[in-house]
DNA sequence: CAAATTTTGATTTACGTACCTCAGATTTTC
DNA sequence: GAAAATCTGAGGTACGTAAATCAAAATTTG
């Protein structure tokens, strides 16, 4: 039988009410009362049960999200993940508020991280932004014992528990490598192979790391592929589309695309536009609705995925661990990239 | 505020215990006034709360896996996984009992499910065997009302309520398609290329899968690609290195090596012999401390994993959602085929 | 040494559900 | 219409923990 606060009471010779107070950190225990009750604890092995403490306490978690209210399909399906976990709120006892900001806006992250400091919840996910502002929001945030998360895009360096997304750096590597590995062949032979890149914006942390292990792996085992200078397309498919049919005209010679940043779909619009035979080999990010078409169609012959539902899952059971000050399971909370081609697809 | 069965009973003008025999389906209660309850319980919405009724219960979930004693390092590492469980019991609410039992051998676990059977646990995973005496003794525990999840290798067209493990057959098709393009090039050419394969035994459901899948991609995109009879290595590891051997002295043009099922040491013990000029390019199944270290070295090219600790804790949700009549999260529960590069090893 | 303060014990209520007993009411059966 | 069977209500205890109250004991302070 599991120990109950009833045998530390027994073993360590007090009352019920003082296992509580040394339990939970109240006054009113002498040293050396304290002690042997620790004693008792630890001789005993007691674990606190969590779910009769949560009754007890009528506990729920409330925490916050802050996701910006970007309009690409991944974000949106971000959102959806989260409004998901809203509705399961009653039986897992969470109670998640969603506050959208204006997408690239630090001074607007910082005014919602300040807002939702004022009302302590028990935890805050949010979308960082790589800024020195945002760093000391967020130290204001851990002054307050309020856990924290970031999610999709990470602040390192920063009082942030855990990070719920990619490692961008790798994920960038993997395109990188599956962009050589596919063009040797067919394109590339000895006289080399000219690669575009399409951004949303180097301002955005994930999209320089993707790019900063893109090159990386390209310049080591593929020196005679030969990447273009970044193209930014602000994530807006009407820009974006006619950014790759400009540099597809400018550059007959262009082999490969690696789209890392979200709406992908000015781009897949305009690679329809492209003789089949000539259409450059593509590696994307997001599997999203067009993306997934793409893939099905053969236009794209790649793409790299983070699992949004899983991300915040993930984020929510750091949240409850942290609350608790208990240890999260790491393999656990590992978020994955997805490779996916024609033939994995979900 | 969330309603509680005291609501419940105000609401419909009745008496607690006329609630609870409501909602535990306990006799004694005319159908009018069941009817009224149950009237109650949908105009409030009411959700018992889980935690609650198990600490009332003081209910822990008895769970039973049975797992072959396999000497692979898949296997060794899936085991280490429900050990871990095993330590993560007691704040979860579960006890598990590991079976161990002779591999390949239907007669074997039959017996297993029988005994386990007997003791009317509230749910059994085991990794399944593709036998017509597996699915009898399948359905009598299901006839005995006890969930069932299948792990790693799945029991198609029974009475298992799920499979925790991944679709083999997309697998092949995936290890089919990165064979088809990594091999377009310095290989293939025009003059085609040859493939070796190399399985456990043909006799298990996962391996077949996974052959028809790579046949089918290669045969219908990459026609050129020329696959060689299945060599079937019992996954051992000596056996294996001399097969794969043999197999390369006498077919000198081997261009790639599918490994698709588990113990790999030898394969990469014969690859190690082969000039590095001539090493053909290799896609293997399950990463483990040494396809990781080919991997690293370039001996292996990709490695298409499944993750134990995901199949093992996915396993022990459904199995719990199944025992409480809890619908689950497909999202959440697909296990995933990793692709993993040298680039993006975690 | 008395008064004030701190520490401790004993007891109680609560969280939401399960499950038990017993008495009283209602319905069914003969 | 009485006896038997079936339903229903009222009340309690339990699960393991939190948190509160109040009194008693121990300690410190003036």
């Amino acid at each position: 039988m599991k120990p109950t606060v009833h045998d530390i009471a027994k073993i360590a010779g007090v009352s019920l009410a003082t296992v509580d107070r040394v339990l939970n950190g109240r006054p009113g225990v002498r040293s050396v009362t304290r002690g042997r009750v620790e004693q008792a604890i630890t001789s005993l092995g007691y674990v606190r049960d969590l779910a009769a403490a949560n009754l007890a306490k009528s506990r729920t978690y409330s925490f916050v999200f802050i996701l910006p209210a970007n309009d690409n399909s991944f974000m949106i399906g971000l959102h959806e993940e989260v409004r998901g976990a809203v509705a399961r709120s009653s039986s897992e006892r969470t109670d998640i508020r969603i506050v959208d900001v204006p997408p690239f806006d630090a001074g607007a992250l910082v005014v919602a991280l300040e807002t939702v400091l004022a009302e302590k919840p028990a935890g805050v996910a949010f979308v960082a932004i790589d800024a020195p502002e945002i760093r000391a929001a967020a130290e204001r945030l851990r002054q307050a014992g309020i856990p924290m998360v970031t999610l999709v895009s990470d602040l390192p360096d920063s009082s942030r528990d855990h990070y719920a997304g990619i490692d961008n750096i790798a994920a960038g590597r993997t395109a990188g490598s599956l962009m050589g590995r596919f063009l040797s062949g067919p394109f590339l032979a000895e006289r080399g192979a000219t690669v575009a890149v399409l951004a949303g914006s180097m301002l955005v942390r994930d999209h320089r790391e993707r790019l900063e292990g893109f090159s990386t792996v390209i310049d080591q085992a593929y020196p005679n592929v030969h990447i273009l200078p970044v193209l930014e397309g602000r994530d807006d498919p009407a820009l974006t589309e006619t950014m790759i049919a400009d540099a597809l005209r400018r550059n007959a010679d262009i082999a490969g695309i690696y789209s890392l940043g979200a709406g992908n779909r000015g781009l897949i619009r305009a690679l329809h536009k492209v003789r089949v035979a000539r259409r450059p080999l593509v590696i994307a990010h997001e599997l999203t609705a067009s993306t997934r078409a793409a893939l099905a169609d053969g236009v794209i012959d790649a793409v790299l995925n983070q699992d949004a539902g899983h991300e915040v899952r993930s984020a929510i059971r750091v949240l409850k661990a942290k609350a608790d000050g208990l240890p999260v399971l790491a393999a656990q909370e590992r978020i994955r990239i997805d490779i996916f081609l024609k033939d994995n697809l979900p």
